[in-house]
DNA sequence: AAAGGGATCAACCGCGGTCAA
DNA sequence: CTTGACCGCGGTTGATCCCTT
């Protein structure tokens, strides 16, 4: 598609912080229009500003629209967050309707310096909301195990040949380890520990959104052990296949985590980092990760190819 | 009190989608 | 069908703030 180089790259049109009264130049401006914009490609010679059309229609929708709620996000909205995340990942703006006075810049925002590092320290993965290996909780290599357990998960939910896959994910990150300054100590053990788990493995599936489960939650001092747990856990509920993403009906996920009511009290664990906004998650069995089986199999296939 | 480093968030950048000519 | 214009989105950057040493 051509495509003509953005106003924004004019010579003379100014860039960062908006002063006070180019603020208040393209709040009357709208105003005056009634609220409707128009066309913001034509809006700044309009308003006389000297600014980009796209730097003004991300003023007016971040910061200068009047029904946008500013200050702290509320238990229930990072609950919302978290629950909208795992059906729809990193649709902000999707995400924003559900949030009424909340942009998508700024839930994205609060996403990174706050929920994401929270779900870390949790050692959930922020992407998948499925739990990280233990060890990849606390650094950010030594993965070669850990890739091992994640590859046999796929490749058992797949019906997948788990042979080449975790072969080459294995060199994959043996080759990183090895890259990197890290000691193999760790890395060893953990290789032990996932051969114990692929050797028993047969019916090993990750539980999709496993953090959710309170057996994860408490101490989880042996990653083997707690896929144990977690797989008697799994086989007392009816686990869902479907993809939320655009089909589940976001307004359901908003009342059912709305109506939930605070952490369960106790020894810390990592649920107190969120005041027990995690739990209503458990009541959706339908949630599952961003990716699915596709994900997996191309995964596997690309791995076939190394 | 000053320096350094991490956290935060407003703003920018570039791309994809859509629509009209 | 192609091209160009525009909008909106998600990722990233960088200035500023805040905390620690």
């Amino acid at each position: 598609m051509g495509r003509s180089p953005c106003c924004c790259h004019d010579a003379g049109v100014k860039k960062g912080p908006w002063t006070e009264e180019e603020d208040k130049a393209l709040v009357e401006h709208i105003q005056k229009r009634g609220g409707n914009v128009g066309s913001w490609r034509g809006l700044p010679k309009a308003a006389g500003l000297n600014r980009c059309g796209k730097s003004c229609r991300l003023r007016w929708t971040n910061y200068l629209r009047p029904d946008i709620k500013r200050g702290n996000f509320s238990d229930e909205e990072e609950r919302l967050i978290i629950t909208l995340h795992a059906g729809l990942g990193n649709k902000w703006a999707t995400i924003a309707t559900h949030l009424k006075g909340r942009t998508d810049n700024e839930i994205k925002n609060y996403w990174n310096t706050h929920i994401r590092k929270k779900l870390l320290r949790m050692g959930v993965d922020p992407v998948t909301h499925q739990q990280l290996p233990p060890d990849q909780t606390n650094h950010d290599v030594n993965g070669a195990a850990a890739a091992l357990l994640w590859a046999a998960a796929a490749a058992s939910l797949g019906g997948l040949d788990t042979g080449a896959l975790m072969q080459a994910q294995l060199l994959q990150q043996l080759l990183q380890a090895i890259g990197s300054n890290n000691s193999t100590t760790g890395l060893i053990a953990n290789l032990a520990s996932a051969n114990t788990v692929l050797n028993s493995s047969s019916s090993f599936v990750p539980n999709q959104m496993n953090y959710l489960q309170t057996g994860y939650l408490s101490n989880n001092s042996n990653f083997a052990e707690q896929h144990v747990v977690q797989q008697q856990l799994t086989n007392d509920t009816s686990p869902g296949t479907s993809s939320f993403a655009a089909a589940e009906p976001a307004d359901q996920l908003c009342n059912t985590a709305a109506s939930y009511d605070v952490a369960p009290a106790g020894d810390w664990s990592p649920t107190q980092e969120f005041g027990g906004l995690l739990e209503p998650m458990m009541e959706l069995p339908g949630l599952c990760s961003l990716e699915g089986d596709s994900f997996w199999k191309d995964t596997s296939e690309d791995s076939y190819r190394l």
